[in-house]
DNA sequence: CCAATAGTTTAGCGAACGCTTAAGTATCAT
DNA sequence: ATGATACTTAAGCGTTCGCTAAACTATTGG
């Protein structure tokens, strides 16, 4: 039975960032663009598994990648890292705003040298 | 070669943002605390479920609950969240600075057309 | 040409996911 | 006390994930 739409842009974005391995290879590719073998090579993978980690980075327009002669030269695709990073930018801004203002209703408020703020 | 070690608080934080609902409940966590019954009923999806996407959240460290009662209150733990988007900001910073110089494309050029033997 | 290099694709496996149903527990209302 | 509420836990099911091995397709260098 297909369940919930899980193949939304945000989905496969945090999908791929899941993985340390995927993240290891972002973190190579913001030092500059590489091959799949160079994206391998630090960790105990196959060539296969790196391929499907950047099949998975692709799919999520993470990383985009060209093929010249029989070298695949990956480089990091900023758009879609973007729509992550403002995703949750856009919750910390709605929570911080709430949390400012209600922090010494909750419970921790009696352990804590507690300094009066406006009106609650 | 780099270890692998999962459910590291990266991991976790990530993983727990790649599902839509547990996104969509951290949405309506922004809007305030709700119990697990109010997060799971946009939904459609049982108690049961709502109770083991909360798990996941919590394990994340994304949201933090607590019981009252026969209700637990859920609420957004700032930290978790903030970790996921520094870490992105600092890759963001890391390729923004080398794509401003836009030198990549001449690289693969020299490589091509140079054969001299200076320095290796 | 031949062999090495670089990557691709497929099949399969064990583990993790997301979900449901069903059978619990604890608290609140009457 | 009895029933309703609000979870909680366990079992099971089908799907997806990350990986390897193996067979395959280009390219490149001598």
């Amino acid at each position: 039975m297909l369940s919930v739409a899980r193949n939304e842009p945000l989905d496969l974005v945090f999908q791929a960032l899941a993985d340390p391995v995927r993240r290891g290879m972002i973190e190579r590719l913001g030092r500059g663009p590489a091959s799949v073998s160079d994206l391998a090579r630090p960790f105990a993978i196959s060539l296969s598994a790196a391929v499907q980690h950047l099949a998975v980075l692709e799919a999520s327009g993470v990383v985009r990648s060209r093929k010249e002669g029989r070298v695949r030269t990956c480089r990091i695709e900023p758009k879609a890292l973007r729509l992550a990073e403002r995703w949750i930018a856009d919750r910390r801004s709605g929570w911080e705003r709430r949390l400012d203002r209600l922090g010494d209703v909750l419970g921790e408020a009696v352990s804590k040298g507690k300094r009066r703020r406006t009106t609650p």
